[in-house]
DNA sequence: GATATACTTCGTTAATTGACGAATTAACAG
DNA sequence: CTGTTAATTCGTCAATTAACGAAGTATATC
């Protein structure tokens, strides 16, 4: 029961839902979740710690930079299939549409496209 | 993204969980669901409204009782996964199984009896 | 109509939570 | 060693929420 309350309070607030599908397409580090969401790092960083208590996320650190992705394979099944439900659930939302374009331009590039990127969003 | 939200914050509660799942078998009275949970009636009216506005589950007024199960085939989709996936990662759960259990006891007895096997728990 | 039963709604209270700025830690660059 | 960048932790505040008792609604029984 402790495992499932704590996916199900992670997956209870839509910025917190929005950093996880923000996921979907490969790791991204916290930077650029924060310019995905234009939230403080404080809090955007607060989100990635829930959704990593909940086992919905991995995290991996390289150098200054500390990656997020989507829990894979080695998952329990109580989070497997709490991301493909959310995943399909949210898949045509207009602001997950969205954040997946925002996304997509913001990957790759080096912090000042990025910068420019958001900015002109 | 509305209506995933309204569920996940449903499901966010571990009271409110055991009052969903143990609708699996079939159809309670608010009141069978009091006994259950050891609340009280407002508390556990608020949690079935709030069941109901997510449309995890469906309501049938019969004379002076209220009559809740879960969705049925009728509800969309992102529902009917959310209850699959809610009752499937919560089936061996001891508090889940135990409710079944007082479930089992309380379903179909007059609310004399029904006290008695309360109280005895 | 009066009374009781089954729920719901309202108002209050204590606890939780999302957001932020400030301070802190960690890793790199000069 | 100093300064910069990336992220986290801490402390605070406003908003939300779970719980309850009290009051209200609806239905049955006397």
């Amino acid at each position: 029961m402790r495992d499932y309350i704590a996916i199900t309070k992670a997956l209870s607030d839509p910025t917190r839902v929005r950093a996880l599908v923000s996921l979907a397409d490969g790791e991204l580090c916290v930077c650029q979740v924060i310019e995905l969401l234009g939230l403080s790092p404080a809090t955007v960083s607060k989100h990635m710690t829930v959704l990593l208590q909940a086992g919905l996320v991995e995290r991996r650190k390289e150098g200054r930079w500390h990656y997020y992705r989507l829990a894979g394979r080695g998952a329990p099944a109580v989070v497997r299939d709490a991301l493909r439900w959310t995943l399909r659930s949210l898949q045509d939302e207009k602001i997950i549409t969205r954040d997946a374009k925002t996304i997509c331009c913001v990957r790759g590039k080096d912090p000042k496209e990025l910068a420019a990127c958001y900015s002109a969003r």
